[in-house]
DNA sequence: CGTTTACCGTACAACGTTGTAAAGACCATG
DNA sequence: CATGGTCTTTACAACGTTGTACGGTAAACG
């Protein structure tokens, strides 16, 4: 059927594993042997079959990255940065995108049977918190990236979030803004990105002295578009006063964004938004929005690199690392008052 | 290390292949040993070997699917619906992107050695047209999807780009509008999505009796956010009368909306727009983007069961199929008049 | 009651690769 | 020119699974 290592093999007049040597750059080895392998396996166009080297060796070649939702700009920007750091190093990516936005779904794919084929993990963590901890001490190397679970059994690769919210609001607030809405909030969420970030929020009101007012957290379902639009509705109907929008993500706010300017409003003249991570679509809309740069290709690089090291290293030889990124505020129309 | 075959065959007091026969359903097996060996799995918490079962029957259970970059959205939900479609199968999904938008790339991305680990093909074709209808002659089997390429040597899954694309230029018309741009072309191309794209729109017009001017064909470099708004830009620094944008994308509509309302036209009262694809965004942006919805999931089920087919299938016993499905138009505020 | 038939379970080999251990080739040294 | 050491190549086994072929047992048939 295929071509194998005999068939190189026979062609150069070698053993097959001097083939093997060959291309797993086996030092001792005479030029001229190489080169004769080397012709062969030009001429037979060979490829590895990585099933028998993954069964022989162990390993795959592959990682696995578990997202909430391709769907959602964000971790599509996300897996391609993770995509691209992969390569570099030789790695497949196998994405997995979590079934629903609960617990259960997060813990099924993680130990389904799909993250079997992988060497490693790069798991976004969405739903779970500090009491799921001990849940994620499987055997298979593991990374999380996003929110940050203290005292983890594994790295974690995070952005900061509470710097992040905070720098957000309190460049609103510097446009002279006093009532801000936190628009992504999750009831009763402490640990996960939307706590984190409501906590930023919280902690630009008290540095400026301004009064948190529970009436201007607004609490969604997921951070789709959707949902930024929906709650702004509501919003909006309840007749609540407010002059700028802090969102917890970019996807939030351009949601919202719309409906406020549908409802006669005016961004940021009337209104003030400001979203977080940065995706493309920020750069093109209307107005562009502000938001802040958790810096993705740093978030990729890192955890791709500790998790290969984790891949090559004994179990329990790493104790757990954790990498906060530098955060930037990046101001655009929705935030610049003319 | 890991747990194989044969600790739960120890553990059920059977051989290794009854184990493997009851995990591959074969028929004839007491239900009390049945029942033995299931148990033991599940007290070991048993996971097949993937790269063994690979390695023996000579299938990964993984399929490739090639698309030209996951940032764009339309390629994200693609995505999705054929991993979902994938998943309901039992198969995985490797995703990957080309490298660059030319045909090397492409072609570079099909004959890597990143898919080698995969049973079968799904390429969402981009540049390659019908002179390169051999190249995709290869053993892997392959699914295409996208644009057609007349009598290529494997099945293809395709939009009615032509009449979609009519359609949506024939709505414009419906509005009353005479000059529409036609926005997202290819320079010289021909039978790509852009190509077909273009005819449709010619159609229209030749069909309703308006002389085609090549003024009104804007031409892009790739189909994102920035080349619409970046050809935008230059059509209207060139002063060059319009009143309807058929984008031949949504994103391409979405960057050009964001321009022209920028230098001060209304959508749709001065500009009306449509583009194509229905991608999320279109139902968020200011005004909401009418846009040609083209069925993904339909596509991606026909596509991955035809790939499934020909895996199945010893290699050229399957004659070459064509599926085009069905449009839909979505009218939404980028064209609607009060 | 012997023979056929269906059913159930097993032993063995093989998939293509790489690690181990050892054999063979080559070179410098005394 | 024998000796020891280094370089280069090889034979063999093993990874965990499934296909093939066959041995056994029980039921059905003549």
């Amino acid at each position: 059927m295929s071509i194998t290592l005999h068939d190189v093999a026979r062609l150069a007049g070698v053993s097959i594993k001097t083939v093997s040597n060959v291309i797993n750059d086996y030092p001792h080895i005479r030029p001229d042997t190489r080169s004769r392998v080397l012709a062969a396996i030009e001429e037979l166009d060979y490829r590895p079959n990585l099933s028998a080297r993954g069964l022989r060796s162990g390993r795959t070649g592959a990682i696995g990255l578990i997202i909430p939702d391709l769907r959602n700009a964000y971790f599509a920007e996300l897996a391609d940065a993770v995509m691209t750091a992969a390569h570099k190093r030789g790695l497949y990516v196998l994405i997995e995108q979590m079934g629903g936005y609960d617990k259960e779904s997060e813990l099924a794919i993680l130990r389904g049977p799909r993250m079997q084929m992988v060497d490693g993990i790069l798991y976004s963590v969405l739903t779970l918190g500090q009491e799921d901890a001990a849940l994620l001490d499987i055997p298979t190397p593991l990374v999380l990236l996003g929110d940050r679970i203290y005292n983890g059994p594994t790295d974690h690769v995070t952005m900061p979030n509470v710097e992040g919210s905070r720098v957000a609001t309190e460049h609103l607030i510097g446009l002279g803004r006093r009532r801000l809405l936190a628009l992504g909030a999750h009831e009763d969420e402490i640990i996960g990105s939307a706590g984190l970030r409501l906590r930023g929020y919280q902690d630009a009101l008290e540095a400026t002295g301004i009064p948190f007012d529970p009436e201007l957290v607004v609490n969604v379902q997921n951070w789709h578009r959707f949902d930024g639009a929906e709650a702004m509705r509501t919003v909006i109907a309840s007749g609540i006063h407010f002059d700028g929008v802090v969102a917890f993500n970019d996807s939030l706010a351009l949601g919202a964004m719309r409906v406020v300017q549908e409802a006669g409003l005016r961004v940021p003249d009337d209104v003030a938004f400001i979203g977080f991570d940065d995706i493309d679509e920020t750069r093109y809309s209307l107005p562009t929005l502000s938001t802040i740069d958790p810096s993705r290709e740093e978030i990729a690089e890192i955890a791709v690199g500790w998790l290969l090291e984790r891949i090559g290293a004994p179990r329990g030889s790493i104790a757990p690392r954790e990498h906060e990124t530098a955060i930037r505020l990046v101001p655009r129309e929705s935030t610049t008052l003319a």
